[in-house]
DNA sequence: ATGGCTGGCGACGCCAGA
């Protein structure tokens, strides 16, 4: 009999708030086991970061807080993650706590918050699409690289009208504007593999369920968070999902964890 | 076309999220 082969786990979780989504965070980590995690909004400083309770839950962290806002931390099962770089280059002015990155389990692992763009246009909406030119820059540093990369968090793009429950309530939003659609289609193109598009194909998956008229119980939701692998690393992809079940639960954080699974090398 | 819900902050309402 084949047997399952060994497989490495890599996942992304939009906290919205890490101080309230403790519990909920411990109990999908123990029940999920994954080996590498990307959180985003922490909303909490570097001081108020639960480095203790996830040590305990066999995770070791590293964290960019912020106050209120934002927030990144990666997490590694029994490891530390080997920081390469805090903030995305480009500009030294930007001072919100959006990208981290780090080699975990032989992996090298880009967590992003790619700014909401929200009210477009304006000022938020050329901050997003700015943010987006830097993290184009960086990407081609890494797509080329030839070991394994993910770049995983929540992009705030919902890259096709399939990948929204109601295209038309969303028509105005920024994160389904053209200019993001088409900064979203270069990120691809340097050559990175949507996990989740790839595995799935035109089925609809979300990873995201607004918290107004139940939304997250009748699934009309959106896919927002992904999980980007050079070639390198998907050439190993074996699985991906939407953990919706953590949606689902009280108090939830409006974001699903979001996998995928490759062959450990 | 609008508002509906939630977390953080810091004192009951405001900002931001998506």
């Amino acid at each position: 009999m084949p047997r399952k082969p060994k497989t490495l786990k890599l996942a992304t979780f939009n906290v919205n708030g890490i101080g309230t989504r403790l519990p909920h965070l411990l109990a999908w980590l123990d029940k999920a086991r994954p080996d590498v995690v990307a959180l985003q909004e922490l909303k909490a400083v570097d001081q108020a970061f639960p480095a203790a309770e996830l040590e305990a839950a066999g995770y070791g962290a590293i964290w960019h807080g912020q106050r209120s806002w934002n927030g990144v931390a990666l997490l590694g099962r029994g490891t530390v993650p080997v920081e390469s770089r805090r903030g995305l280059p480009g500009d030294p002015a930007d001072t919100q706590s959006r990208y981290i990155e780090a080699a975990v389990h032989s992996v090298v692992v880009a967590g992003i918050y790619l700014p909401n763009g929200n009210p477009q246009p304006g000022p938020k909406f050329d901050y997003k699409l700015a943010w987006m030119e830097r993290l184009l820059r960086r990407a081609q540093a890494l797509v080329a690289q030839p070991h394994p990369v993910a770049i995983l968090g929540d992009f705030n793009v919902i890259p096709t009208d399939e990948d929204v429950y109601d295209p038309k309530a969303w028509r105005k939003d920024a994160l389904m504007q053209p200019e993001v659609r088409e900064a979203f289609e270069r990120l691809l193109a340097q050559g990175w593999t949507d996990a989740l598009r790839q595995v799935h194909g035109d089925r609809r998956i979300y990873t995201f369920w607004d918290y107004f008229r139940q939304h997250a119980e009748r699934d009309r939701g959106l896919r927002i968070d992904h999980v980007l692998l050079n070639p390198p690393l998907a050439r190993r992809l074996v699985d991906a999902g939407v953990d919706r079940w953590v949606r689902l639960q009280e108090k939830a954080s409006d974001h699903a964890p979001t996998w995928v699974e490759v062959r450990a090398p």
